[in-house]
DNA sequence: GATAAATTCTAACTTGCGCTAAAATATCGA
DNA sequence: TCGATATTTTAGCGCAAGTTAGAATTTATC
């Protein structure tokens, strides 16, 4: 009982609260399940059956954790920009040249994918209703401007070409997002491998004149 | 009448066929629009509806140009490669340096979506049934190997630098397919100023010792 | 202009999936 | 062990979307 249809849509969830430690971690499970599939698959063709199923339960039981299956995709995503964001701030707070920052970061994210699965970083959220994909959007885009800030940084500090760091960044994102869906289904690879590709193509290329040594 | 439900799902189509100029030109501006909502919206969430309603017409007159929802994306998939596969071998055929190639193609793709818009060329095809699906994978596979060996070229006369080419086509395949999702949203975008931020990134990085002129 | 063909629409059917209610089972503290 | 609470299931409703049949309408041809 109690399902306390919540009006304020925005507040992050709401079910019976004050769980049990294993209630949580079973709603992790979910959530996690939830973003590997809907990120695999796309949000419609997702379907609640399905992530169900990855965890041996049935669809009913999912309603016990969220209230519906919007709600899951979104805290599907803020989950995942609270680790990109997470990150983020870890690698500016260590501090260096804006390219240091940047190859640290993409280190990072590679290494998170792999222990915590595919994320829904970026890419499509137009299945949230409005209030909901606003509030992702604009977490999104400062995060993006976060990003941009290290190649600014790496610009000014002779680290990194001149260069247009909102396109530069969303060309970045692109090739991680796409990694998420091809990389899993390449054996034998490695993140080293991974970074030197990208080291080799993205990184060379922006590096400047000073690039030298971190 | 005359539905033909046709066993051979591999061919292109089997719809009452010889027709008029006329109908052969909705057909294809049936398949663009598809084309475009999938790709904006994914599969699922693309309905018939959408489809139809971008050229003033009723789902159901969708019907009579194609069999389904599904042969009607593996249209899509299909028109899609075919360009991809044609502006790659007329690049091919007009010789150069390997970094060369590389970025008559990406001029040429990027051209090509300004006028036919953004396509299906990689990416989500998982609603395909099997056999689709195979055939379509296995085409995308051999682009890839094509664009694969530009770079081995590349590296092979000295204007690219050495890298594994599997992953870096990888990673160039995902800053284009990101690119279809948000450039159309960002006003003032030219190609040359996108070209100029691939450039500026991933050409600068991978060029090699030898990448002078053209 | 009349007839046939081509094209589109209306109306309904079917299916799959999100979701709910209530019963059934598991878990845990006293 | 028993009762209370937490968790999951069974069963089914309702709706949206793919699909179809046949009627209606447009277009082409003589």
């Amino acid at each position: 009982m109690a399902k306390g249809a919540d009006p304020s849509a925005l507040t992050d969830d709401v079910r019976p609260l004050a769980q049990s430690e294993k209630s949580v971690r079973k709603r992790e499970a979910i959530l996690r399940a939830a973003i590997e599939i809907i990120n695999a698959r796309g949000f419609a063709a997702a379907t609640m059956t399905d992530i169900a199923a990855a965890l041996d339960l049935k669809d009913a039981a999912l309603y016990y954790y969220f209230p519906n299956k919007q709600a899951l995709a979104y805290a599907g995503h803020q989950r995942s920009l609270e680790r990109f964001e997470a990150l983020l701030l870890r690698v500016d707070a260590d501090g260096g040249t804006g390219l240091c920052k940047l190859r640290r970061f993409l280190r990072a994210l590679l290494d998170d994918a792999v222990d915590n699965g595919p994320q829904l970083y970026f890419g499509d959220n137009s299945y949230l209703d409005p209030d909901q994909r606003l509030a992702i959007e604009t977490w999104a885009a400062r995060l993006s401007k976060r990003l941009e800030r290290f190649l600014e940084e790496g610009m000014a500090d002779g680290s990194l070409a001149p260069c247009e760091p909102e396109l530069v960044v969303q060309l970045i994102l692109g090739m991680l997002i796409w990694l998420t869906k091809w990389a899993p289904g390449t054996p034998g690879l490695t993140n080293e491998r991974l970074l030197g590709a990208i080291e080799s193509m993205a990184l060379n290329g922006l590096a400047g004149p000073r690039a030298g040594r971190e």
